[in-house]
DNA sequence: AACAATAGTTACTTCGCCGTAACAATCGAA
DNA sequence: TTCGATTGTTACGGCGAAGTAACTATTGTT
């Protein structure tokens, strides 16, 4: 009963790790910060068109939260069309390994994940 | 662009990884998840009463997806009362290391996060 | 004078996760 | 015969995440 007691010592639902951990659940965090990760700097545009099926908004919305968390800094240059560009801060940097591990687990197990739904949805 | 290219070739928004990890996203996959990690083998009411602020649809709900992804075995027994056993799969152990992983970064960082958190929204 | 480029913001709407509460099934025990 | 134990299922509804489209601000360019 060891996780269990430190799950309820912690306060359950408002364990502080899911908290954080929630953040990170949202559609776009991840992979920002993968991309991020790869590419070192990008400007707000160069996300925006890259990633393609993100909406303006939630790109924004998703940049300030992983700012507000010290994941990204945001430079914003003072000029005419505006410049901003963002990258990971050693905080978002540390997380990177464990987000990577994480992606590669799902890519070397989808095909068999994609299976057993398969599976299960037949049985059912 | 490697992560970029990689995503888009992928094809977007229905990239095979983040079909996965979305999964992993939801309130309770990863709790569950790290729980039967620690404990090994479950019943349901283990479980409910466990966790505790976990409603009873939501545990079945969750348990389901994570059967039918082949993370989770669920081993019946043929018993008046019901008696059913919740055990991680070798899939779902493989996904273990990365899942704890996670949760020491997030135990490891939120004290900084939080306080992140309030130098943005003091800061706004 | 209108337009392009960049980086957003805002209002409106839709979608689905999740919670609540009641109900279902089955047998032994009081 | 009603209750308790265990493992669920179902109907209903709220709320927040996310999408869409229009609007803003600023300056140089045509």
């Amino acid at each position: 009963m060891e996780t269990l007691k430190k799950y309820r010592a912690a306060g359950g639902g408002n364990c502080a790790v899911r908290n954080v951990l929630d953040r990170l659940g949202d559609k776009w965090s991840m992979l920002i910060i993968i991309i991020l990760g790869h590419e070192g700097t990008m400007r707000f545009n160069q996300l925006h068109h890259g990633i393609g099926d993100i909406s303006q908004k939630m790109l924004t919305v998703t940049l300030k939260i992983l700012e507000a968390d010290g994941l990204v800094v945001r430079k914003v240059y003072a000029e005419i069309p505006p410049k901003v560009e963002y990258s990971l801060t050693e905080r978002g940097r540390s997380l990177l390994p464990h987000l990577e591990g994480l992606a590669q687990w799902a890519e070397a197990n989808m095909q068999g994940i994609y299976a057993s739904r398969e599976k299960y949805t037949a049985g059912v």
